[in-house]
RNA sequence: GCCGGGAUAGCUCAGUCGGUAGAGCAACCGAUUUGUAAUCGGUAGGUCGUCGGUUCGAGUCCGACCCCCGGCACCA
């Protein structure tokens, strides 16, 4: 005698199990409509699933908060049906709800085209015009390996196989289609809507693995409602006009070309937001206690032997040679300042000796990797080591994270997320060592108070780390920050220290890096400020704009009056039209518009326009300098 | 690295059936002296990614390669 419980605490009483459809349907003809699943005490079932007992019922219905990741799920389904419709010689995979859509693998000779892909989308449109209904069937194991194997699906099949033995095995049929799925799904395809669009194709490895072979993966994204996916399409958009590669052009900031593949040519603009950053942290690092260094571009294959790099990573190393030696360019920094560490006696009171460096780095990244500056070969880290005594970890790592939450929030960047990854597959250093180091790690990041999500088996190869994960303007998550406990690399490159006691002492190398790379960094912050950078970064701060030539000679002035204060001011005497000339400073994004016409000239003020803004207000010079001034200074 | 797509003036893009390259903006020159998001007129600008092939003739068709874009894989 199953008793309903609603979310709002109403019971209903049934003599016999009900199946979802039914108490939908008993509840109001409207909920029967719009029902896409039910929660039974907790677990998404199926709108037709049976209930047998007493339960806490809740329907699924748009607005839900699992509501558009079952709509995605059979928007999947409903494409991969469209597909073998059109293309019966193609065989199906997998097609799961992403975080913004959906996609399905498809194995077949030829890829799909554009022009395929607008025919898929169109025969979904029908599919959902037809409202099939999708039903539910357990198969046995064997019958459903052989039923996929003989209509020539041996992904499915093989995939059945690799299911445990007592694994339930789910068919969905759709319509006259059918398919392997654990489900839940709709009643039926007319429930999907039509708020979905297919965006792309790509390659795609069967079970993510490179060796296996590729298939077809078609993207989509599928929403509640048509205004949603809208909305959605045009913050693809939006987020298209942010592109660091477009808005770096558009505001001469950097450019890359064939001759250097994966590295970046820094224009003047842009190197000059490069030093705001750079300098910035040099002074915050300076406070930190860190000691500045520059090591060597150029090292012996026998100490990356020694570190390990040589065995893990030799194929992303460029390879130089001289005079029967083999070198390599450095892809991280650490081993460098291992070698400086090692100069001299070092004693504990030495510890923690904490050297910094904006070490420039380069890794033969493979070349699908490279995009703009996010991924390059050729890249520098805001790079440091920390060398302490075992007994240091947890106040270093403590201050550490201090350090990176006020920089980042300097940046503008206030959520910060943490995740903990502990040993990889292949790793340096014995067990015990890894034992020690991720207990270190973790005693110490407790210690901060972070909170943080695990991620097993992401360490370096040389010790477990802290990966810190910035959210930006428009909701992206980057990561960025590092922070790494080492026991390895001290050992393997024979790093010491004479402790209280006399005797010989491995440090604890700590790796950290706040920014990660600086040309990932700057892209990110292109992208987060959409080229409006705040006063302190803004290459460009202010631009004196002259109504007249009759002002020309107030608006050099004025520059040289803003440029005695610091800032970056520069005059736009062009022969144009006030007009023109602060619809180009807009467009190019400079945060102030000194406007100065005749009456500015005469009576030495300016009338000071901000950057999207519609009004201006008139100060004297001198007022407006230390104004703009004050707002330029850097964080402290 | 793999799959797919792309590359034409500084930028955005057009270029039909293979017939010898075009627009807007930017640049430059001139006129205009302008009051808060495009003043008007003129001039110049191209090895159509590279190399090779087919053809009387290639931006266009074919092949190889380079690079870029979207994914996948990778990411110390």
């Amino acid at each position: 005698m199953p008793v309903i419980t609603l979310p709002d605490g109403a019971t209903r009483d049934y003599a016999a199990p009900v199946a979802g459809t039914r108490l939908t349907a008993d509840i109001g003809k409207r909920l029967a409509k719009d029902a896409l699943a039910i929660k039974v005490d907790g677990v998404l079932r199926d709108l037709s699933y049976e209930i047998g007992g007493d339960a806490a019922i809740e329907v699924v219905t748009r607005g839900h908060p699992e509501a558009l990741a079952l709509l995605r799920h059979d928007a999947a389904h409903v494409l991969a049906e469209a597909v073998q419709e059109l293309y019966p010689e193609t065989q199906v995979t997998f097609g799961p709800a992403t975080e913004d859509g959906f996609y399905y693998d498809f194995a077949r000779a030829k890829p799909f085209t554009p022009e395929d892909l607008a025919a898929i989308e169109a025969r979904m449109h029908e599919i959902v015009v037809r409202d099939e209904p999708l039903v539910r069937e357990i198969w046995p194991r064997g019958k459903a390996i052989a039923h996929f194997a003989s209509i020539g699906e041996t992904y499915k099949a093989e995939h059945i196989e690799s299911l445990p033995e007592d694994a339930e095995i789910s068919i969905y049929r759709q319509g006259g289609w059918l398919d392997l799925c654990l489900g839940p799904h709709l009643p039926s395809t007319g429930r999907l809507g039509h708020a979905f669009k297919l965006l792309r194709i790509s390659g795609a490895y069967w079970r993510g693995d490179a060796g296996n072979r590729q298939l077809q993966r078609v993207y989509g994204t599928a929403w509640e409602t048509r205004e949603q996916l809208e909305a959605y399409l045009t913050q693809l958009e939006e987020a298209a006009k942010r592109d660091h590669r477009r808005l770096g052009r558009e505001l001469q900031l950097f450019h890359q070309q064939e001759e250097a593949v994966g590295s970046t040519f820094w224009h003047p603009r842009g190197w000059q937001l490069w030093r705001s950053i750079e300098d910035y942290l040099r002074r915050k690092l300076k406070d930190g206690g860190y000691l500045e260094v520059k090591s060597p571009q150029l090292y012996d294959r026998l100490l990356w032997e020694a570190s390990g790099h040589w065995e893990k990573f030799r194929e992303q190393m460029f390879i130089a040679e001289s005079e029967q030696r083999m070198l390599a360019v450095k892809p991280m920094n650490c081993p460098g300042h291992v070698l400086m560490f090692r100069q001299g006696i070092k004693s504990y009171r030495d510890l923690p000796l904490r050297f910094a460096e904006f070490g420039s780095c380069h890794r033969n990244e493979p070349s699908g990797a490279l995009h703009g500056l996010m991924r390059v070969r050729a890249f520098t880290q805001d790079d440091g080591h920390i060398f302490c005594r075992p007994d240091q970890v947890v106040s270093e790592t403590e201050t550490f994270c201090a350090l990176l939450l006020e920089i980042y929030r300097a940046f503008g960047f206030e959520e910060v997320r943490v995740k903990f990854s502990d040993r990889p597959e292949r790793r340096a250093g014995s067990d015990e060592t890894w034992d020690r180091a991720e207990a270190a790690l973790m005693e110490a990041t407790e210690a901060a108070g972070l909170e943080f999500a695990s991620n097993p088996g992401e360490g370096a190869f040389y010790g477990p780390k802290l990966e810190f994960v910035l959210k930006d303007a428009i909701g992206r998550d980057w990561q960025c920050g590092t922070f790494q406990v080492d026991f390895v690399m001290p050992e393997r490159l024979g790093a010491v220290y004479t402790g209280e006691d006399g005797g010989k002492h491995r440090p604890v190398m700590l790796h950290r890096a706040i920014l990660g790379s600086f040309e990932r960094f700057i892209a990110i912050l292109i992208e987060n400020f959409a080229g409006r950078f705040p006063l302190w970064l803004a290459p460009r701060q202010v631009t004196v704009a002259t109504v007249t030539d009759a002002a020309d000679g107030y608006a050099e002035e004025a520059v040289k009056a803003l440029q005695a204060a610091g800032l970056r001011a520069e005059a736009d005497l062009r022969n144009e039209k006030i007009n023109a000339k602060i619809r180009d400073l807009s467009l190019a994004k400079v945060p102030a518009i000194a406007v100065v016409g005749r009456k500015e000239a005469d009576n030495r003020s300016v009338a000071l326009r901000r950057l999207g803004g519609k009004t201006q207000e008139v100060l004297a010079l001198e007022a407006a300098v230390a104004k703009l001034a004050e707002e330029a200074r850097p964080p402290a």
